[in-house]
DNA sequence: CGCCAGATCCACT
DNA sequence: GTGGATCTGGCGG
């Protein structure tokens, strides 16, 4: 569990869509008070400044400045007035483009990421949260994870980084959907529909 | 289960 | 001023 190797930058240095491929699987982790992590079941690839939903679209502005710099780094972002976003830079420094975690399944710290969940809902009388559902989403499980803009810029492959990716045993292609991004509604083709969107149901099981 | 409205604030043309 | 890489609760089938 806790001796798995983390994934080192030139893992994140490659292609946007490879990398997005290949992160199905593996395990994200945040250190938060206790060690919390969940293996990532979806991806999503924003790639450059010709991709129209890629936020680096209207060039280096303070915002995505982290885009553009090395890869192996947390960029987190705010939106909707309520909601943090995490993905992970990619390509070679230079080349603005990140892979976005829409959804983990929880394996360690299970019952901390429930609690920081209810902390930010509001809660009245519901039934019981399967696991999966705790973060399948990618606002969520930054909630989860306790993840906010202060990780922006984290260096994933730092000695003593709070947040990383282990490596875990990859996922067969016949276990992988390829699909078009989520919530691209006002993205102009075809940056709209490009399968860019990876991800497996089949983890959500157990 | 699907559809819809509302929440809430930041970055940008 | 506008719209967003979202989520939730409420309502209808």
């Amino acid at each position: 569990m806790l001796g798995m190797p983390r994934l080192p930058r030139s893992f994140f240095a490659r292609p946007t869509l490879t990398v997005a491929r290949e992160l199905l699987g593996q395990r994200l982790v945040r250190l938060a008070g206790r060690r919390l992590s969940g293996l990532i079941i979806e991806t999503e690839a924003y790639i450059g400044q010709t991709d129209l939903a890629c936020h680096a679209r209207f060039g280096r502005t303070p915002r995505t400045e982290v885009l553009f710099g090395a890869p192996g780094h947390a960029y987190v972002y705010f939106t909707y007035g309520m909601h943090w976003m995490l993905n992970v830079v990619t390509e070679p420094a230079g080349f603005p483009a990140a892979v976005l975690i829409r959804a983990i399944v929880p394996v360690e710290g299970e019952v901390v990421m429930r609690a920081r969940r209810r902390a930010g809902a509001a809660s009245a009388g519901r039934r019981p949260v399967p696991p999966a559902r705790l973060t399948d989403g990618p606002a969520k499980l930054a909630q989860a994870l306790g993840i906010d803009g202060s990780l922006n810029g984290h260096d994933l492959c730092a000695r003593g980084a709070r947040l990383f990716v282990e490596r875990a045993p990859p996922m067969a292609d016949q276990l992988v959907e390829v699909g078009p991004r989520i919530g691209l509604n006002n993205t102009p083709e075809p940056w709209k529909s490009v399968a860019w969107n990876f991800r497996t149901h089949i983890i959500e099981g157990a």
